[in-house]
Order: structure tokens, then sequence, then C-alpha cells
DNA sequence: AGGGTATGAATGAAGG
DNA sequence: CCTTCATTCATACCCT
């Protein structure tokens, strides 16, 4: 199928992988400048580029060195869902936490937690040397909570199918193999 | 051997997968045997199946692991959409690597690597080994679709590159928001 | 040199 | 059909 993971031969396998020059092939692996500028747009609120917004920063990119648009499209698909990721893991630990004490008197501590939600560790915010806007991350992300586990959803599947398992055994086009 | 990656633990071997008794099954995950018929046809020309053959095929490759109508509907539309979607990422790359000259009107050899869209496979051989009417393969898609796409695109880059190239020091964070 | 972490890439599943 | 989200695989990189 596609490309499975194309793996560079490189490694250990004497195939053509001509990346001499330190730039190895295989995946994308961006500049310092690259990564500074995609950080500043996210930063700056973009979280979804379009196709069209991908084309141009992927091209402007470029400058900087090797990229192509689907490195740009990874990025954001990527950056977001981690952010994303993290803030609900933090979120749940929160809701550990006070689980675990057995509360029957944090309830309001317990509402106070739950609106703030995030405010992620400062693990990473190092990065703060800019003046700016702290005001990024917020993104008032819509609270879809979502239903997720084997919750099913084959009843949510609009598709139809005839009528369950008529058990049409037939010719089947799969000869294939 | 070079089983480097292609699998592994997750969907290789088409046996340890099985969510089957009791293990907890998140989602579908194919057997390898299942990703090769499911491209065999695709490659064969089967691009959107119908709910019958969306239903044998689901059914022919239970053989191989558990597997559920839906799962095939997807696969075929994942498929689909991301071939698609590759191709066009990559002719747009492929553009921008022309505009780097300083062609900005070279809008006729724009639109001929546009209808080109090179196809690498397009394998026609199997021809008709569905007996089904299914020509959707033929996928009488027009180019008219693309037409739309080729002037949006074309307004990006004349916006972009309408004057100079080298802009190293773009100002991203403003031109997209 | 090995294990953990960060992150690029892929893809199943939906929503619209 | 197109876009988006969640999850997972595969690596690059860093650490002890």
């Amino acid at each position: 199928m596609s490309g499975f993971c194309i793996t560079k031969a490189g490694r250990g396998g004497g195939s053509g992988n001509s990346c001499g020059t330190g730039t190895k092939c295989g995946r994308w692996n961006p500049t310092t400048e690259q990564v500074k500028l995609l950080t500043d747009m996210f930063r700056s609120g973009l979280r979804t580029p379009s196709t069209d917004e991908i084309q141009n920063i992927s091209t402007q990119l470029s400058f900087y060195g090797k990229i192509e648009s689907k490195n740009v499209f990874y990025w954001f698909q990527n950056h977001k869902a981690r952010e994303r990721q993290k803030r609900r893991r933090v979120s749940v630990d929160e809701k550990d936490v006070m689980m675990r004490r057995d509360d029957k008197f944090s309830s309001a501590q317990y509402f106070t937690e739950i609106n703030h939600v995030n405010e992620p560790e400062r693990v990473i915010e190092t990065l703060q040397l800019f003046p700016l806007n702290s005001f990024d991350e917020a993104e008032p992300e819509k609270f879809r909570l979502q239903a997720n586990e084997c919750n099913e959803a084959a009843a949510a599947f609009s598709y139809k199918f005839g009528s369950e398992m008529d058990l049409p055994q037939l010719d089947l086009r799969l000869s294939f193999l």
C-alpha cells in the first residue's frame, strides 16, 4: 500500500541513500529556523492551515532547507493533536488526584479546577522569550466530549448495508491471491 | 529478507491481532493479507465499491481476520482521498520548484502539469474481474473540478511571487492570517 | 549502548 | 468528497 515505511534504506542497507551531507533522508528533519517559524505561526493562532496556506508556508520555508507540503501539514496536525493530548492528560490527572482523596468537601475546588482545566505545568514554557501575547494557547476549543472507548459507532454508521448476514457467498472477485 | 519495517507486532502476521476474545479492540487493525487484497482491488481500479461489493469484500476478507463492512467502506474512502491529496501536494510541490525560476507567466506550463498529474500506477490489467457494473473505477470525474483549484492556486502564487522570490526574511506571520 | 522522550508519518474513523 | 481527530508506528535525539 502506500509505502508502508519506505524507510530510508539508508542505515545499513546498502541501497542508494545518498544523503551524504549530513542530511539524513528518510524523514523530514526540520531545521531550527523552520521549527521556529512554524512555532511562531502556531503561537500566533494558526492551527489548521488550509491547503493554500500549507503551500505558501512550505514554499517559504523551503528557503531554509528541504521541505514538502506534507511536512507542514503533518507538523500542524501533530502539534495541535499533541497539545490537545497534553491538556487532556493534565486534566485527567487533576481529576484523578481529586478523586483519590475521597473529597467530600472539595466540590468547590473541583469546579475551580475544572474550569481552569488547562494551565499545563510550565514544562515547556522556557521558550517564553517572546514578549508577546500570551493569549496564544487559549484556544476556545469546543469541548465536544467524545465518547471514546469501544462505544461502537456501528449505530452511528449511516451507511446502509443490505440485510446483514445474508450469507451471500459467491463468486467473489477476490481471486487475486 | 528486508523485513525491517513493514510490520511488526501490530498488523503483521495476520494472526496475533485478535481482538476477538475479550481483548479490547479499539479499532480495526487490518492484517497484512487484508491490506494486500484491498490494495490489489484498488489498483485494479476499484474506487468506490457499491454496498453489495462492500458486503462481499468484507465477507471474503473476514477469512483473514475480524473485519466489518464499514471498515471496507472507510478503507476505500480514505485510500482514495489520500491518494488524491498526495497527488495534489506533489504536483504543487513540483510547481513550486518550477516557480523558483523566473517564470511568473508560465500559466501554460502550469496547466499542462496539472492535467498530467501523473499516475504512476493506473494499471488496467485486471480489467473486469468484477462482473458487476462497477465502472466507477473509471471515475468519470471531470477536470473542471480542478479548474477551480487552479485558479485559487494561481492567485496565491501571483500574490506571493509577484515581484521577488528571495525574501528570506518573510513575514509569514501576517501573510496568512 | 541502552532506554526514554520528542516528533515525523501513517491511517482508521468520523463529521460535514 | 473533503477535512479533521485520535491513535499508533517508527525514528531521531538526548540522557544517564
